[in-house]
Formats: structure tokens, sequence, C-alpha cells
DNA sequence: TATTGTTATACTCTATAACTATA
DNA sequence: TATAGTTATAGAGTATAACAATA
């Protein structure tokens, strides 16, 4: 497969080069640990990212969540939130249920196939994810949290000034 | 389009919680801005990140880059470098020379359009990027820059691993 | 009229594997 | 035999827009 460095830090050369290095270095470790999760993904349980996202919203919310909540939560449009269900829907771990009151809309949620599937694959998840960050003390990964957390409210900042 | 929020974030919720947290936070930080990158540079420029990315590499190596050194800088495998090659090729904005000595391959570099092109490209996506980092000082720039060293370098440390 | 969800379509990116041509 | 690159294929993910049913 892929080999290792990658240069995609290269570009990075003018006055504002702080902020260019730091995106491209944020976006480096968010694909180097985004691909080791789809690989462990697709060869440990034959599934995929944001199939495993959209079970891990409803893992969540065992009431269930309506189509529409999910294409929110998960950032993309109603038709692929249709698909990514559908499939879902025809393995048995998600089921579509009934809302009362609105006959347009129902609830997706986990059945128990899904919900004891879902629990092993975050499990194996959640061991990546600690192996990613092993390098890091406690204090880096509160730092590094914290200044995240300053980025996202600054993104989520933006996106609001745009929809309104 | 997307709404705001995604509650991706969510799923935490063991004694690992703190790295799970972390590594939401940053795959949420990193696909706000990317979202915004690709859509600036569809509606802008009517081009894609993998061809940006592609075209940042050459503009760094004026004299050509092989097909292989640019597959293993952008992390793809060559049949898809081949194909954004070939669009970038008939668009005008890269060309392939030949390598002296070696006649199996050959250079990939940036025509001149190719070369003001992306320079107009770069100068907005510039922008883009330091509004995304806006609310942070220097100081928070480079704090978070180091940390990220740190996750960046352990991810390289696991991959020689595999590789060997 | 507006909203919920589906369907149909088209496009980009991706990996894999078989292939050609050089080395 | 090994390497550089291409081709062919298949699949995932995405957005858009037109549509049906219900509110």
């Amino acid at each position: 497969m892929n080999d290792s460095p990658l240069d995609l830090e290269a570009r990075a050369h003018s006055e504002h080069a702080q902020e260019l290095r730091l995106w491209l270095r944020l976006l480096t470790c968010s694909q180097l640990i985004e691909k080791r999760v789809r690989a462990g993904l697709r060869e440990q349980f034959d599934t995929t990212l944001p199939r495993f996202d959209l079970m891990a919203q409803l893992e969540r919310h065992p009431e269930g969540l309506k189509m529409k909540d999910l294409s929110h939560r998960l950032m993309v449009t109603g038709g692929n939130v249709t698909g990514i269900t559908d499939q879902l829907v025809n393995e048995g771990l998600v089921e579509r249920l009934d809302v009362d009151g609105d006959r347009r809309a129902f609830r997706v949620a986990l059945t128990d196939l899904g919900r004891t599937t879902f629990a092993e694959m975050a499990r194996q998840h959640e061991a990546w994810i600690v192996d990613a960050f092993e390098g890091l003390s406690p204090r880096d990964l509160d730092s590094l949290h914290k200044l995240l957390g300053k980025v996202k409210a600054h993104q989520l900042d933006i996106n609001q000034r745009i929809e309104e």
C-alpha cells in the first residue's frame, strides 16, 4: 500500500507560513490516522468509516434518529444517508421505526445485532486510537484537545455566519 | 448544503475517553476546514483538492517529479496519479517531460499556464487557511504545531514498523 | 406550500491487478 | 527479473435535482 512520509507539508512559503504549515500538519495527522482506521474497519469488520459513524450516532440514541438528524450530524446530504442506511438495514444491523405523529419520517435505530456488532467494532476502534496517540502525555492530550477546541469553535462560528 | 455542528464528538465513553475525544475533535476540525477548502476550490477554480495538492508538489519541484515520487508524496497509488495527471495535461496545466537515461519514466512539471494558475489558487488557499485559524494566537499556533508534530512522528514511526 | 425522505444520475477519488515498455 | 507507468475495473462517497408522500 502506501509508503510513509508524504511531503504534503512541503508547500508553505509566505508570510502566513505558520498557518499553512499548521494546516498541512493537521491534515497529515488526521489522514494518517484515518487511513489506519479505514483499513482496520475494512479488514477486520468489512465495513467503512461512514457506516461506523452512522452506527456510532445510533448507539448514543437508542430511541433512534430521524434521517434528517443523521444527515445533519454526519454532515452529508440526505441521499447518502438513505444509501448507507439501506445497506445497514439489509445486513440487519439497523431498522427503520415509525415516528408517532409524522408518517413522513421514521426513526433509524440499532437492532440487537447492530448493538453487539457495534460494541465489538468500538472496542477495536478505541485500541487503534489509543495507539495513535501513544507518544503523548496526558498533559499533551489535554493541551491538544483545548487548542483544537478553539479551532473548532471558530469553524462553527464561521459556518453559522454563512448560514444566515 | 451542510448545516453546522455535527455531533461526531458524541461517541466517547470509556476509560480511554481522552484519546477518543481528542481524535474526534481532530477529525472534526480537519473535516470542517477541508470541506471549506474543497468547496472553495470547486466554486472559484473548478478544481479539486487532489489536483491542487499535485500542483503544489510540482510548484516546489520546478524540474518536475516522476510519477512514482508523486504517488509517494501524495500517498495514493500509481493509477490515481496517472488519472489526475492526465486531466491536468489535458487542461495544459502540466506536462510530461523526458528523463535522461530512463525511457520508462518521465518528469511531470507545471507549464507556464500551470504556474500562473497555481499561484492564483495558492493565494486564495492561503486566505482560507489564515481565516480558519484566525482565533488562535501565534503562541497557540506554535503549540499546536509542536503537539501535532509529536502525533505525526508517532504515526510515521508506526508506518515504518509495518513496512518492515 | 413546506418538509421528509427516496430515487436517479453523475462525478471524483480510491485500490487492485493485469499489462507494456524499458532497465 | 525488477521497475515505471498505464489501463481496466470496481467500489465508496459525494452532491444535485426531480420526485412522492405527508404536514
